[in-house]
DNA sequence: AGTCGATCCTAGCACCGCTAGACATTCGAG
DNA sequence: CTCGAATGTCTAGCGGTGCTAGGATCGACT
């Protein structure tokens, strides 16, 4: 038995290794320099080997989106943690949800903008998407004002981080005005 | 000179007849669909056509996104044309906004996803673009506040329906809601 | 010790964006 | 009217992509 669980944790420690260069790649080079190819090259092993352990290179994706849910909830639970009023911590949490998107552009990208071939807002959605979202209704939901469901309320918001993220990670808003964009937000849509 | 004249004109047609062609490519099979080969394949010309007239395909679907940046600021101001209230007028926008975004995938994409290789933001951005913000800014400058630079506000909200439209489309946001959040938007974020 | 199954790699498929170079056609000068 | 030049277009091909079939190799059991 024991040599089968070797093997099975070889085989584990592989796919790690696996997930984890190709978000190396993708942070340092882009999504588009992470080819079946290089990735296999990295790791020492042949591509079919890749093929092995995910479906294709949108299952790929998806692990590194899943690693990346769950980091992302972390750091916002954490940012809002030491936040004493209900303002600082959304303003908190608005900070490190932009932070995070811009120290982890790849990670982003596989989250919320490429096909990682995962569910969203369904019941099959995977746990640690889930997490993130509950991570941000923890602080939202209790700004949602009277008569707004947390939920809807939280989704607005994150749709609204989101449209601040990705426009500015692609130029199509300047960096210089980020501090007054996420001020205007939270005292906009959180009801205090 | 007719002759020349008659070339040139000959060029253009064709250079729009490019540009159709890939929007409709693109919005029956996606971008993903739209290969130098297909594209030249459907207008009857050989591959080495489309690079006499872009200098690739990033700059084709530049050209269908400010195709589309024309139309979509015509689809707004007529949009808030018929509004009377300063409400009605950012509701419609908004709507206006998203629907576009939901009838035209591919241009969307081409304009706010995609890398056209248009300067955004800046000075030397194409004159369709300045005037499609400039559009938003019509309607969002009014109810900006006090003490609020249109121009920043234009930008949060902007980046607002932006984010509802990319997250929706991509199903990360379920489409039921869409309504009420629209209106929770513009309820929050506009000063009336 | 020999068999047999798991594991991995080589080689290749069909496709991608893009381009060099050959070919035909048209134009303008003599 | 002819003939060289310029223009326009195509064929063929480069190096790359994601993905896979089929063969070789290795190691664990009988």
């Amino acid at each position: 038995m024991s040599v089968q669980e070797r093997k099975q944790r070889e085989r584990a420690d592989r796919e790690r290794l696996i997930v984890a260069t190709a978000r190396e790649l993708a942070e340092q080079q882009g999504w588009d320099a992470v080819t079946t190819r290089r990735l296999a090259e990295s790791i020492e092993y042949s591509q079919p080997v890749l093929y092995s352990h995910f479906r294709g290179k949108r299952e790929i994706i998806g692990a590194v989106a899943l690693e990346g849910a769950t980091e992302m909830a972390t750091a916002m639970r954490s940012a809002t943690a030491a936040a004493s009023t209900a303002r600082e911590r959304v303003a908190s949490l608005a900070r490190a949800y932009l932070d995070f998107a811009e120290r982890n552009p790849a990670v982003y990208d596989a989250l919320f903008q490429l096909d990682g071939g995962l569910a969203y807002a369904q019941e099959d959605t995977p746990e640690p998407l889930k997490d993130a979202f509950a991570a941000l209704m923890e602080t939202l939901g209790e700004v949602a004002g009277e008569g707004v469901a947390p939920g809807l309320f939280t989704e607005v918001f994150w749709a609204s981080l989101h449209g601040v993220a990705t426009l500015t990670r692609s130029r199509r808003l300047l960096p210089e005005d980020a501090e007054q964009r996420v001020e205007l937000l939270v005292d906009r849509l959180a009801v205090l």
